[in-house]
DNA sequence: GCTTGAACCTCTACCTACTGTAGCTTGTAG
DNA sequence: CTACAAGCTACAGTAGGTAGAGGTTCAAGC
């Protein structure tokens, strides 16, 4: 049986954020020592090493929580599984997208400018107007 | 002079967010009316503008502070200005270069998925394993 | 001049995904 | 048996807003 702290570094993770976890259902309320400390076993060590990798791939939690319900059901179709990865492929494409359009306006904001005074300093011309500025950035985060 | 509710329209701002914005030191405080309400100015008008065009290119707040004081300094030189646009640009970059790592990932989970049952479904084995997968994503978010 | 209702006001709580702190208790190595 | 690291709970805070309750004001139409 683990630790709190000996799970934490195991899968890299802080001490809080397995709390956090634990408090928002994500895992299960671990056995506890006579004293009240949290003991862990295998299968919690493999849960949290799940929830932690589909985090580096940008799942939201809510999307982990399917995920962790959806894989304790191995006979069922994975369908739904791949939907739910599929839909975060296409929130990271719209991420992307957005990004490379403000890249591509900093860019040229930067080489624009003459490096001289503050009253023409090319950045904030187009910061103040964005009738200078080329890029499509009207939509959400 | 404009009510809170005309300013959002012009500026594509929810009327919380401009109080919010007041809240956190961003705008000036406002004339009232005799009743209360805020009435504002063109000044405000085009700090407004400026904000919101600055945080559609990805600008945090804080910066966007750092940008407005050096605004008002147009004898300045802009070196300043274009430290923090710089210093956007490389985060800009270095969340697609991220992004684009979770990409190439989850294109391939789904690639390689049989797209039968959750026991031998391809995405669910990489969120468990990270052997199997071959994005670089340990560093930050 | 009066009424109506949209728009305004303040205050508080909520969102994601954690992180940090205070003040106290438990486990374990020497 | 004593230190003290590591655990515990509870609460506050982060960015950048958003939503709602419950009450007031402004302005247009009659
Ligand atoms: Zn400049
Ligand atoms: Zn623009
Ligand atoms: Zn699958
Ligand atoms: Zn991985």
């Amino acid at each position: 049986m683990l630790a709190i702290g000996t799970l934490a570094k195991r899968t890299g993770t802080k001490v809080q954020t397995i709390r956090y976890y634990e408090q928002i259902g994500l895992l299960p309320e671990p056995g506890r020592t006579e004293g009240g400390q949290r003991r862990y076993g295998n299968a919690d060590l493999d849960r949290l090493a799940f929830i932690r990798h589909a985090r580096q791939l940008g799942f939201t939690l809510e999307a982990i929580r399917e995920l962790l319900n959806l894989s304790d059901n191995p006979p069922r179709s994975c369908a739904e599984v791949d939907v739910i990865a599929h839909r975060q492929l296409k929130e990271v494409e719209a991420r992307i997208a957005r990004l490379e359009a403000l890249r591509t306006e900093l860019k040229r904001m930067l080489r624009e400018c003459s490096r001289e005074t503050i009253s023409d300093c090319r950045v904030l011309e187009v910061l103040r107007d964005h009738g200078a500025c080329l890029a499509d950035h009207q939509t959400g985060a």
